[in-house]
DNA sequence: GTAGGGTTAG
């Protein structure tokens, strides 16, 4: 179909992206389609089928993707990857097998990438007996045997550490003014706020002298004594030749390969697991990035392990991305339920000033920190502040003005949210369910309440 | 350009 090669395709994604407040997907998507020029190669497509199928529109993605391989010419080896990752995501776990089927015998090379795609979807839909099947597939005989290999290895280490009790704290613990040294926060504001509730201002202590007093992080430093004196493990799987690499085989397997394994984990709530990963790829000097710190600091915040997911933070120490806005999510989660929500603006103060911005869902969790805190005015002038800055609410947004407003008994102004986010063509969800029924029992409440108030008053029914 | 991270209830 020819209109897939007009600039229509484009502004439709870039549309889709900025309608789901994705700002940062949708600069990103913007510069790589400069860069490419416009001439209608796979890579661009590749994109466009990529946003379509994160944006909700798994339909679309699946349409321009069969036309595109039916004229042959824009399809490549990613396109496949995309779409096999996306069958796996909505647990279509034939239909992935037999894409991946296609591509060989096709002549596209089935990566690692590809191949991780299928395991993690395998293991999700508790279809691990398929890896079997998969193998068929490939012709690089060797891939999914030693990714198999590499999981077992990663297991048995794992098993050698399990003597340690669940969620042993890794890393120091910090107090609040440490974390907000930790970012880097100098404001005589912060101070302020800080109060007296700290008083004692702890100094660094000074590091032993067997450790280096240059190194970035004395705890890596600790781990690495360690590594020297016992363990046996470090020979086990090597990563750290983990290189990228054009098509991605055994030697990438590295810290993207680590981050996957390690979500599994979280995603299950096995957090000791995902610990004891972490420690044994420390253990052999892989570097983790922020979206490894991020995924297990926004686990350990949720089930309220704030010492170990502050510990990170400053296991992070000068890793910390200066704009991660994941990273700052998590911290103000972290501060919200710590009934720390005053802390939020100065936090913010400090990503702005570090060239970060604001999306959607980080408007989100201040509305909802801010909210949960009391702050309900604070709150709702963020959310006008987000509308006037072009972000559209969406259900979460809605869901959580919602929850605030009930909770602090201003139903009305619940209830004006939840017609404006119908107005707006925003679809509920199941929490908004929950949600509502929680409003209706409060306006049900308040009825009866003026019903039994009423005919004392005036003696009327 | 593809795996993997950050938000809402109960």
């Amino acid at each position: 179909m020819d209109s897939y090669q007009t600039p229509w395709c484009i502004i439709l994604c870039l549309m889709e992206c900025s309608r789901r407040g994705k700002l940062r997907k949708h600069v990103n998507c913007l510069r790589k389609w400069f860069r490419m020029g416009l001439e209608p190669l796979a890579g661009r497509y590749n994109i466009l089928i990529d946003g379509l199928f994160r944006n909700g529109r798994a339909e679309a993605g699946y349409t321009l993707f069969c036309d595109l391989k039916k004229k042959g010419q824009f399809v490549d080896a990613i396109t496949f990857s995309i779409v096999v990752l996306q069958l796996c995501r909505e647990g279509h776990l034939e239909e992935a097998l037999q894409l991946v089927e296609e591509m060989e015998g096709r002549g596209y090379v089935v990566d690692l990438v590809t191949i991780t795609s299928l395991l993690i979807g395998f293991h999700k839909h508790g279809r691990w007996d398929w890896t079997e099947r998969l193998m068929k597939h490939i012709r690089d005989v060797n891939l999914v045997p030693n990714v198999l290999k590499w999981k077992a290895e990663m297991e048995v280490s794992m098993k050698r550490k399990s003597k340690k009790k669940d969620y042993t704290p890794m890393f120091p613990t910090k107090d609040i003014r440490e974390i907000m040294n930790l970012m880097g926060s100098t404001d005589s504001e912060m101070d302020t706020n800080l109060g007296s509730e700290d008083d004692r201002v702890k100094d660094e202590e000074n590091p032993p002298s067997d450790i280096d007093q240059w190194s970035s992080s004395p705890y890596m430093d600790k781990l690495a004594n360690q590594v020297n004196s016992d363990d046996h493990s470090s020979q086990l799987f090597s990563l750290s030749r983990g290189q990228r690499v054009q098509e991605k085989g055994m030697d990438s397997f590295d810290i993207d390969m680590i981050n996957t394994f390690l979500s599994i984990f979280l995603a299950k709530g096995k957090l000791n697991l995902a610990c004891k990963l972490f420690e044994i790829f420390s253990d052999m000097g892989v570097n983790p990035v922020s979206y490894t710190y991020n995924s297990m600091m926004s686990s350990f915040v949720k089930k309220g392990y704030f010492n170990q997911a502050w510990g990170i933070l400053s296991e992070m120490g000068e890793n910390v991305c200066p704009a991660d806005i994941a990273t700052y999510n998590v911290i103000i989660q972290g501060l919200g339920k710590m009934g720390r929500a005053d802390l939020a603006s100065s936090v913010l103060d400090k990503l702005m000033k570090q060239g970060g911005y604001l999306d959607v869902v980080m408007y989100n969790t201040l509305i909802n920190a801010l909210g949960k805190a009391g702050r309900i005015d604070e709150a709702n002038n963020l959310f006008e502040q987000m509308r006037a800055s072009g972000i559209n609410p969406d259900v979460v947004t809605f869901n959580t003005l919602i929850e605030v407003h009930s909770k602090a008994g201003r139903l009305k102004k619940a209830y004006k949210f939840l017609k404006m986010m119908l107005d707006s063509g925003c679809s509920p969800n199941h929490v908004t369910d929950t949600t509502l029924d929680f409003l209706g029992r409060e306006i049900e409440k308040l009825r009866y309440q003026k019903a039994s108030i009423m005919p004392n008053k005036d003696g009327s029914s």
